[in-house]
RNA sequence: GCCGCAUUCGUCUAGAGGCCCAGGACACCGCCCUCUCAAGGCGGAGAUCACCGGUUCGAAUCCGGUAUGCGGUACCA
């Protein structure tokens, strides 16, 4: 059997949709796994609705997760590449005139004059006798003289395909056989507009065949759509390829997942920091399974397992916590120095949104790595979680600083009792295990629980109550800053009790 | 309305006639670890496998029906 030939053809009438990204993975995860090709098509023919700032977000999407496919378009307007180009349905305009000639020469198709007006009119009173919305074929048989005296008063026709009559059957990759009666397809359909553009159903057959596509890989909604693509590829003279439909992605409720409902933007996830090897992880899990027990997998790992005849039947929901619980999982596997350049750019973010004041040296990332990668379920919690040792000034609420069981005079005192067994231990070299037993000698001397000091100190020199590992944070901030923090908490403790 | 598709713990899923009074993971609860928060370890709770009928010695798995849900039904994609 020659290779597969696949494709993911989104239209770029909004942002990379987690679903389109998931249908994308799909074809991916196929034609890696066969040896195919994949391929990239633009369906842009809804001209009032595209737009190329979506067309940049799609693509750079797809290639954020690391989906590269072997032909296809570039990003805004560069060169394609592969020999079926063009990839733009925009720009291959003449070659579905010519698709289209041909089936109005063999009469598979005809020119249709009926008026919206009209074609309403039909509608409503086939709804009015709870008849099934259909094409009543009103121009189906008009012979050439009545087409040429429409056309010289002006009229601009439609063209429709003929649907005849029977079943069309055909055997889903993962649905298995499925027939739908012709009867049911709505009648003869519109495939070019009047205006001479062409509609969906007629630039997905065409562009399919032309690019030998030998396996359609989409979402379930198409289901139902693929005996007018069949009848389609038979007309054209082109064999039919094979068909997979996935099941659909769902919002909470099990509608089909959308923007009104969920988070369904590709651009909105990876700005939050979740990472390409938990998304890819993630959607793949989504209507498949391995069989086994794994379920942290590399996208090679996946390619390996990947079978189409795996796939699911079933709608699946989108759960968010599962996507964060794998982030984590891939977040903790990155090597350091990758993980500190991902850093980077929600670094730069953080420091012009204001969130901090400066940016860490990739030295001082790194050394703090192995106390935040574990806390860290999204690269963009990162100033969340210790963007503290990046501002000058602190900004908590001083209430916070007075541990559960002490009140404000005994934290006063523990701060100072820490300052200064901080100052003389510091004063020699500042490192981890420095501090640990003179402060807990301090605590038990004093009669208090390690768990209080820690609190408070860890309150006053972070402004947070849940942070990494004391001392390591201690030596982050350095000698200067520890010290400094620890002055300004007691300053506004002594404050507050003057106050009262 | 009509047509199509689907239905296993809250969620993602394993399961292809006996290994299943259903396994794993996320989330949840508890314990351990512990200076907080995580991470990790251990344990718990959680599914009469949508329902009804049939086939079979035996059904989550096969067949029929019902229900529910979803999708499609455009001169959108």
């Amino acid at each position: 059997m020659t290779a597969p030939r696949v494709r993911i053809a989104p239209s770029p009438t909004g942002p990379l949709h987690i679903g389109t990204a998931r249908t994308a993975l799909f074809n991916y995860l196929f034609a890696r796994h066969t040896g195919g090709t994949f391929i990239l098509r633009l369906e842009d023919t809804d001209q009032a609705r595209s737009s190329i700032a979506y067309e940049k977000d799609i693509l750079d999407g797809l290639h954020q997760l690391g989906l590269r496919w072997d032909e296809g378009p570039e990003v805004a307007g560069d060169a394609s590449r592969g020999a079926f180009a063009p990839y733009r349905q925009m720009e291959r305009l003449p070659i579905y005139a010519a698709a289209a000639e041909r089936l109005l020469a063999a009469d598979a198709a005809y020119p249709c004059f009926c008026t919206p007006e009209m074609l309403e009119a039909d509608r409503k009173a086939q709804e009015a006798a709870k008849l099934p919305p259909k094409y009543v074929g009103r121009c189906a048989t008009l012979t050439l003289e009545e087409r040429a005296e429409r056309q010289a008063e002006g009229r601009r026709p439609a063209l429709r395909f003929r649907v005849g009559t029977g079943v069309v059957a055909f055997d889903d990759i993962v649905r298995g056989r499925v027939e739908i009666d012709v009867s049911n397809l709505g009648g003869d359909f519109v495939i070019v507009r009047s205006d001479g553009s062409p509609l969906y159903h007629f630039t997905v057959v065409v562009d399919d065949a032309a690019m030998e596509i030998s396996h359609v890989i989409r979402g379930e909604d198409h289901l139902s759509n693929t005996p007018k693509h069949i009848l389609l590829f038979r007309a054209l003279g082109h064999p039919e390829p094979q068909f997979a439909h996935l099941p659909l992605i769902l919002n909470p409720d099990r509608t089909k997942m959308s923007k009104r409902k969920s988070q369904t933007a590709m651009a909105d996830y990876l700005a939050e920091g979740f990472i390409r090897e938990a998304l890819v992880n993630y959607l793949a899990l989504l209507g498949w399974a391995t069989g086994t027990e794994e379920e942290v997998l590399s996208i090679e790992e996946i390619v390996e397992r990947f079978e189409l005849t795996d796939v699911h039947k079933g709608g699946a929901v989108f759960d968010r916590e599962r996507l964060e619980w794998l982030n984590g999982q891939w977040i903790r596997r990155l090597e350091p120095d990758d993980l500190v350049d991902r850093l980077r750019p929600f670094l730069e973010a953080d420091l012009a949104a204001g969130r901090i004041g400066w940016l860490p040296t990739d030295g001082e990332l790194t050394s703090l790595l192995p106390v935040v990668t574990e806390r860290l379920p999204r690269l963009g919690a990162i100033a969340d979680l210790v963007g503290f040792l990046w501002v000058r000034e602190l900004d908590y609420d001083p209430a916070l600083l007075v541990p559960k069981r002490w009140d404000g005079a005994t934290t006063r005192e523990g701060l100072i009792a820490a300052r200064s067994t901080i100052a003389d231990t510091g004063a020699v070299s500042f490192e981890a295990d420095q501090f640990e037993p003179p402060l807990r000698a301090l605590a038990e001397g004093r009669g208090w629980k390690v768990g209080d000091l820690f609190m408070a100190i860890r309150v006053a020199v972070t402004g947070r109550t849940a942070t990494p590992p004391l001392f390591d944070t201690l030596v982050a901030l350095g000698f200067e800053r520890v010290l400094d923090r620890l002055d300004r908490a007691i300053a506004i403790l002594d404050g507050a009790t003057t106050a009262r």
